[in-house]
DNA sequence: GCCGTTCTTGTCCCATGGTACAATATGAAA
DNA sequence: TTTCATATTGTACCATGGGACAAGAACGGC
């Protein structure tokens, strides 16, 4: 499966260029007139690619858009495109995550260097990002009082402490911790304490007592 | 106590006249006239501070004295000052981790801001170094037959499984998980699993057999 | 040879975790 | 009203972790 390489530019003729250009050397490709058109069909970020932006355009400005993609959590790497280099801009740019920032013209072996580095990075991350997503989906299906329970095992709280805590019997917190490690698809305490610290839900030790 | 900034640069009467404005708003000044020069006086990564580097300086260059730094380890962030923006080397500088990449000539104000973003973000990765070093320094302590113990224990196996791993008794494991326990500075499994995640001694899963 | 570290092992006993087999209560949804 | 999810609790029983108290064997350095 190839690449879906996204291109953003307000130039139309440089927008076709480059579509062929890279539709030759085997990518798929989108191509949209300013940010807001990108926003509107929004790129599945499933699929491995990346945004080709340019930095001035009508509208929405590119670093503004790529704002608003990382709001919006897309994995999809930015490669910025522009005629005149600004600094400040390319570090905010870079800074803000782009995978580069390259200047027209721009030679067409070093874009589809840059290009597959980026694809190869989405691929990374997007993998990255589905794992860290199973995790919390599984993490969102406990009920309030199991999340509870949850986070005081990882925080390596014992139950009676636990049952101290929450103002009720070991034998409850028996109950919801076999829940939780159900629920969590987990073996071990180990495996728990494991996911709860790569999703960063885990205030180190806190007090004992509430 | 306030933040050192190191000056790396050629320019003589450029280094002289930024060491007086630095100092006049209260910092305190070390000036460099090569790569070499700051390397063969290493400054303390403890100190708060930065490093001021231009990029096109006799003998090794700004972004390979960076580079010679990240090897080293140094958590001094990198301020990259310079005559001629060069978009690739500004991407390439930002990417390797320098906090920001300015250029000649600089507003006080601008360059003043610079620095303390960059001291204030050393701040904050010194003291992670610095709980990541006293946890590395524990573990370093460990036995080699310890620390395959601690290996097994924080990927979720139990005595009876290292046991049988390592050819000896469940009693032996025991005496050795006391002792990582102990070195290890831990009361519970779960302190001693969110150590070895964030120093990245983990080998997830694996099979249960060697 | 003596000493310290490391690795090893044992028994007894208790605390903690985990499971099987149940059961009750509450509130929201159908 | 019935039904479902949630939260609660009990009694056993067994597996696992961990401490107290002790001690033997191998190895390197003084």
């Amino acid at each position: 499966m190839h690449a879906y390489v996204h291109i953003v530019d307000d130039d139309c003729s440089f927008r076709k260029a480059l579509e062929r250009r890279l539709k030759l050397a085997g990518y798929r490709v989108g191509t949209y007139a300013s940010a807001r058109e990108l926003l509107d069909q929004l790129p599945d970020d499933e699929e491995a690619g990346c945004i080709l932006l340019d930095v001035r355009i009508p509208g929405m400005s590119g670093p503004e858009l790529q704002r608003r993609l990382n709001e919006l959590e897309s994995t999809l790497p930015i490669v910025f495109l522009t005629g005149h280099a600004d600094t400040a801009i390319t570090v905010q740019a870079i800074k803000a995550g782009a995978e580069d920032f390259l200047t027209k013209p721009i030679a067409s072996e070093q874009l589809i260097e840059a290009i597959n580095r980026a694809v190869a990075r989405h691929e990374l991350v997007r993998d990255q990002r589905t794992r860290l997503d199973s995790l919390r989906a599984l993490l969102a299906k406990l009920t309030p009082r199991e999340r509870q329970v949850f986070d005081l095992i990882v925080c390596g709280r014992i139950n009676k402490q636990i049952a101290h805590e929450l103002g009720t019997t070991e034998r409850t917190i028996k109950a919801h911790r076999h829940q939780v490690m159900e629920k969590m698809k987990v073996q071990s305490l180990a495996e728990l304490v494991s996911i709860a610290e790569r999703l960063g839900t885990r205030a180190s030790g806190g007090a004992v007592k509430a």
